[in-house]
DNA sequence: AACTATTTATAAGA
DNA sequence: TTCTTATAAATAGTT
């Protein structure tokens, strides 16, 4: 339709083809919108020209998302199945983990004992009784340590309070010497550490205190 | 173009509709087919009719899912974003939990433990042992309750063959009665329950023997 | 971008 | 549906 018939293949004389690009676009978006228009029809149509541009049309009363989440039904396709799916099965392995982690807690917390044989009962007995050595052994460690660090420290400063002392006059006779290091890296819990914990005797304690107080294992370990 | 010029609006007449919607349908096709011949233009149509009936046409050197992630592209955004994100977030989440839940499982077999305060290991420990009272709590009422059945099916065995000798005439003096009773459902374990549970002296076992025996724990509990 | 000769699309009818 | 055809619409080549 025009002065001459042309053959349909590709316009080599770029200027041309970008001049009948830009014509016919117009065309076929009119036609779109009168096909929409005329038929009640649903229409999506996206273009990109070989330079990249890029124009759509689509049926007012509707969204690009939503024509191609029909098309995808329509074809019994998802082009984001595979992508989709992997993070599901992902998604579902992760919880089923879990719940086989939160059983695993609550089985050593001493709960949820009533689906364990004997014999599991008595394993996990035994590693619970392994497993709270190596707790205590890490404890007693610890405090070693600190007692340690501690005496060390002390020793440390009765010698710089003694060479203080020394190069004392005798004049100098105030009983309060300032000695108290409050900057050191707050380390005022040692004693205490000392005091409660040394003892070989288990510490029974209510579990509520302990958890606000101690901080540790704060999950909801309800199945999900 | 045809015999009369028609307004452009919902053709009222569903036959006319449809015919006219299949008729401009094809057109819109060619047209759509000639752009990308002509123009070398990547151009996506996907149509549904108001009857729900679904055409496409899609330049034949592309895909439709690469149209859209062109699409996308050239718009800046993302149609499938906030199901994708709240996914990933979900599964964020999830690995963290896990995360979690390992480290707790792990710090509750006595491992990882340098992060852990002295406080907290008390904490820890307390809790470890009050766990522990209740597995082994929950041990022994297993053991007594497989005991008591055990001791009830000992005595009804013993009257069924208390019985069955008093039914029996004085001549019959052969010594094997033949009371075992195999199709019993399989609680020869509970003598050796007996056995090696009902003492209180905890046992200590390789625990890589345990796990094979007992199927108690078996998850990689390494963070992931 | 406008013009216009011509081709193409299609409305109405069969 | 499909074909026909008169006519409207689109557009190729030109200005």
């Amino acid at each position: 339709m025009g002065r001459g018939k042309i053959e349909i293949k590709r316009i080599e004389n770029s200027t041309n083809r970008q001049v009948t690009y830009s014509k016919r676009r117009n065309g076929i978006f009119k036609k779109a919108q009168e096909l929409s228009v005329l038929c009640d029809a649903k229409v999506s149509l996206i273009m990109f020209s070989n330079t990249g541009k890029f124009h759509e049309y689509i049926t007012p009363s509707i969204t690009t998302k939503k024509i191609y989440d029909e098309y995808q039904k329509a074809r019994g396709i998802d082009l984001w199945k595979t992508h989709y799916e992997r993070m599901q099965e992902h998604l579902r392995k992760l919880k089923d983990t879990n719940n086989k982690l939160r059983r695993e807690i609550r089985q050593r917390m001493g709960e949820d004992l009533h689906s364990l044989s004997i014999y599991q009962l008595r394993s996990l007995e035994a590693k619970m009784d392994e497993s709270l050595t190596n707790i205590r052994d890490r404890k007693y460690h610890v405090i070693k340590t600190s007692t340690d660090t501690y005496r060390k420290k002390v020793k440390s400063l009765e010698q710089r309070h003694g060479s203080l002392l020394m190069g004392f006059d005798a004049k100098c006779e105030d009983p309060q010497y300032g000695l108290m290091d409050n900057d050191d890296d707050g380390d005022y819990d040692y004693p205490v550490a000392l005091e409660n914990g040394v003892s070989n005797i288990y510490t029974y304690r209510n579990s509520q205190h302990l958890h606000h107080g101690g901080g540790f294992g704060s999950y909801d370990l309800r199945l999900a």
